[in-house]
DNA sequence: GCAAAAACCGTGTGCGTACACGCAAAAATA
DNA sequence: TATTTTTGCGTGTACGCACACGGTTTTTGC
């Protein structure tokens, strides 16, 4: 692509949808946009034929087909957003099957990510049909039966317990609708779309920071907090990860790890021995706070502390030095970006990359900004 | 907000523009939208009175503006966008006011980031011409004067030049046009929107990495690589950032620094004594490579380097241990959003927020992902 | 009290697409 | 050949909005 000064203008390839080269700008000035009337014109037929020709309606000599496909390709026609979604006047159903929210700050970002997305593509006529579940298997199963029964035309959905999601999945598959799964990714190569972060990478990442923040300190803690069941792959990806980069970088003898695991409610089933000669705690998952909690109220000072998301508590001991690092999964744009590819979809009708990893974002004290950033 | 599971909606709140409460989903099935022929009926006047009161185009009794104004307000009317824009029919030009971007990668990110808006929003008429400017104020003062006289609806524009872009955004803004900053804001009291980064709180995270990678070595040297004229603020509140950390923590004394200023020409200005006892190096542009460079010729190790953006050489220094921390402004991203911003303040004629922060993103070798991310 | 000007307002058409409807010609059946 | 069925295709209308045009009423000046 060159390029030179003043008012030009990057020509616009209909075709391919992108930009070749630069002309004067009154050039476009020349509205060359070419319509359905006009093709019409072109192949010498009525508007009503090219009209059931995009849409494949039939009813159509295949002599036109070809004359209207032809011309349609040479003049790179798309069709009208504006125009078409007008004479639509179809609402677009899409169905969010995501964890109950109340009381869990994560997903409670998740909705309000799915809900400015929806705000902003109304006037499309997308409209979110909600499906919540409980932390637990059988609420899940029980609103997987009412979502497959939902007739909607693209489904957003957080696959949290893995076996019910891939067998859920592989039943939707039927419906032949677009799927987008975001946090967790259990879809088989790449058939869904999926917006959220590579957990694997995470834990590495997590890694390095860990062996970073130590000098010759190098005791690890893997501190896993879990619900009753927390099957979730992103846990168990992030720990593996972790342990991959020290394999990577041929440290695993020279840190010494151990793995804890308490269930969550408090700080009460944590103890003083757990951090013996502890130098640093990876926590994978977005309960950090719990134990840098725990160190606080005992007064337990030095311990590298590094975990998940940006919840309330978790900024808390992040501003007062005990939690080191936070790695952010931004949520909001999870859930943003889980309808927007909904939206492109279906309303727009585009062609979109179906997996979109989340950055890793590192958020420390001095780089954590609330809301507007 | 209350939440109930299975196939409800949040119930969508015409007048501000948000969720609030939750119904059944077929309730909403009832087409209850406003329209203006709706109006012109609930009124008793003519659709095209209506939307005279609606475009202030004058010409109708006040009393019927205020009838009409009082229903579009109980009914919460929201114009259709899509019929609205296809009505109009018109373009939206968009000049682009940026550095030429030919060998400067920065450049060319935010260029392509520009142009992903641009094809986004072809379909809504958005049309950008572009005006280049060289690296030295002449050609920028030359360039300004077309930009001036050009007539257009929005404007980008990249304000590298500090005293000039003070003086262009007076003039212009007697033109009453949208205009938004990127890279850097010079806005004064937010007048202007805003999409980049915070300066000063990036030098100020440079300033926490540093004291953070490095534990007894305290020596630390602050890298100036300017090109002829690099009076861009940016550059000064970074540096202005990066002292303020050390403040805060009072640290100014436990470590030691020291400034060099070189011309970006290559290593050959730089020479070992530069370095001599020197533990650190925060380089406030996006030139840290070259001491990259200049420190793995001369086989020096151990030097902590912190710097901007994800350049191509720097990212290979970054991959080779030898840079280690690159904190991404995210170009592409700003050119985007910018685009983006005027998009929604001409086509949807949303109110949008001014100031958009770009997160201050740590990048590490091993949270560092080409393209897709 | 009348004409001219100003203020007010309704109608109609177009934007590009989608689709129902129904007519005509061709093909199939009697 | 007459009749039905199928296939092909054009017409017309709707979607919601913007705006030009021209008609009607009110105001102003003399």
């Amino acid at each position: 692509m060159y390029i030179k000064s003043d008012a030009k203008q990057l020509i616009f390839d209909k075709k391919n949808n992108n930009f070749t080269g630069l002309i004067e700008f009154f050039n476009l000035k020349t509205n060359d946009i070419i319509t359905i009337k006009k093709i019409a014109e072109l192949a010498n037929v009525s508007p009503g034929t090219v009209d059931r020709i995009i849409h494949n309606r039939g009813q159509v000599a295949q002599e036109n087909v070809d004359k209207v496909n032809a011309i349609i390709e040479e003049y790179g026609y798309k069709r009208n957003i504006l125009a078409s979604n007008l004479a639509l006047n179809k609402k677009f159903h899409i169905a969010v099957f995501l964890p109950k929210y109340e009381n869990l700050e994560y997903w409670k970002s998740q909705i309000s990510g799915v809900e400015k997305a929806a705000a902003e593509f109304v006037k499309f006529g997308i409209v979110l049909d909600y499906f919540f579940y409980d932390f637990n298997t059988e609420s899940f199963q029980k609103q997987i039966n009412k979502v497959l029964e939902f007739d909607c035309d693209g489904l957003l959905f957080a696959p949290i317990f893995y076996e019910d999601s891939v067998r859920f999945l592989k039943e939707y598959e039927k419906k032949n609708i677009p799927v987008v799964m975001i946090d967790s990714n259990i879809s088989e190569e790449n058939k869904h779309a999926y917006v959220g972060q590579n957990a694997f990478q995470s834990g590495y990442l997590a890694g390095r920071l860990i062996s970073f923040a130590v000098k010759n300190e190098r005791k690890v803690l893997i501190f896993k907090i879990a619900r009753e069941i927390e099957s979730t792959s992103v846990y168990l990806q992030r720990i593996d990860g972790f342990y991959s980069y020290f394999k990577d970088n041929n440290d695993l003898t020279n840190f010494t790890f151990s793995e804890i695991t308490v269930k969550d409610s408090g700080t009460n089933q944590l103890n003083l021995d757990m951090f013996k000669d502890i130098h640093s705690v990876f926590v994978p998952n977005s309960r950090a706070y719990i134990v840098a909690r725990f160190l606080e109220e005992n007064n337990i000072k030095g311990v590298r502390i590094i975990g998940f998301d940006l919840l309330k508590e978790n900024v808390e001991y992040l501003n007062k030095d005990v939690i080191d690092f936070l790695i952010n999964q931004r949520p909001e744009e999870q859930g943003y970006l889980g309808i927007n590819y909904l939206y492109k979809k279906l309303v727009l009708k585009e062609a979109v990359e179906n997996t979109h990893y989340i950055p890793l974002e590192i958020i420390l004290k001095e780089n954590y900004f609330p809301a507007g950033k």
